[in-house]
DNA sequence: ACTGGCTCCTGAGGGC
DNA sequence: TGCCCTCAGGAGCCAG
């Protein structure tokens, strides 16, 4: 389940095969993503060269001269970097063929993501230009988090989740850094004074920034481009931890249901 | 303006 | 062994 770690994790794996190569095809057997692949992305693409391969929020954007692909991995999509000649499996919608005799392949079994294609500057494309703040940008404060919380009942993990307020933070890392603050992720969210905002700020950074180090968390299925597994797991405090000692305190963790979402907390850490 | 619920989808895992 | 059920969840969308 790529967050922002695992995103970004991909994205430092491919930038180096991807940028200065030209695409020599494209390849698209599934088009039913969760919206449909363009029908002539091959013909936006093919003899062009990439130049820059970037990420806002959980979107990689890969971008040649004329524009952008903007992809999203949902919750089960994979990029791999994989010679051509391996055989297409089960769930292997795309290809981007390279003229370094690599090819880019997109993977998805559940098709919760997509491939777009965008003239546009990317953060004017409608599913960019409303988001949130850069978690690990300098952007990303507790004073900015207090004053966006005000007047807001609902409760602070599905604040911090809104991409609208702070993009890349899904329920695994939300968890994570609510723990990390000692926050209770049922709070509401205009309730928490500007002092603990500023300590989740932090938490928030001190989480994703080791996630990041780690290349992430791999739970069931996630790797990065070269097929790595993260490593995060092993620090998780709390996430898909229920009944198991807090690694803190030793009271057991608590695991409710916040909207259609598991939550995961100590209730003598968290308040 | 907010908020919460629904929806898309497949595969894993548990119970029997 | 196999079948059925539930759960996992990113985030756009919509109703209240």
């Amino acid at each position: 389940m790529p967050e922002l770690p695992e995103v970004e994790t991909i994205r430092r794996c491919i930038e180096p095969k991807l940028v200065g190569q030209t695409v020599t095809d494209v390849t698209v057997r599934n088009s039913n993503l969760r919206w449909p692949v363009p029908e002539h992305l091959g013909q936006y693409l093919t003899g062009t060269k990439i130049i820059a391969v970037e990420r806002r929020a959980k979107y990689l954007l890969i971008r040649n001269e004329t524009g952008s692909i903007i992809v999203h991995l949902g919750m089960s999509g994979r990029l791999l970097i994989n010679p051509t000649d391996r055989p297409a499996e089960k769930h292997d919608h795309v290809d981007f063929i390279l003229s370094n005799g690599k090819r880019l392949r997109y993977h998805d079994p559940r098709r919760f993501g997509c491939v777009l294609w965008t003239t546009e500057l990317p953060s004017s494309h409608p599913l960019l230009n409303g988001l949130g703040r850069e978690p690990l940008e300098d952007g990303l404060t507790g004073a900015y988090l207090f004053g966006e919380s005000r007047r807001r009942s609902l409760a602070v993990k599905a604040f911090l989740m809104n991409s609208r307020i702070v993009v890349g933070i899904g329920n695994i890392y939300a968890n994570e850094a609510l723990f990390a603050a000692g926050i209770h992720p049922s709070r509401q969210a205009g309730r928490i004074s500007l002092k603990r905002y500023q300590t989740l700020a932090r938490a928030i950074k001190k989480v994703l920034g080791e996630a990041l180090r780690q290349g992430g968390t791999t739970l069931r299925d996630y790797c990065d481009a070269a097929g790595n597994p993260g490593y995060f797991q092993l620090k998780l405090m709390v996430y898909d931890r229920t009944g198991k000692s807090c690694r803190l305190c030793g009271t057991p963790v608590q695991h409710i249901r916040q909207g259609q979402r598991s939550t995961y907390f100590c209730k003598k850490c968290q308040h």
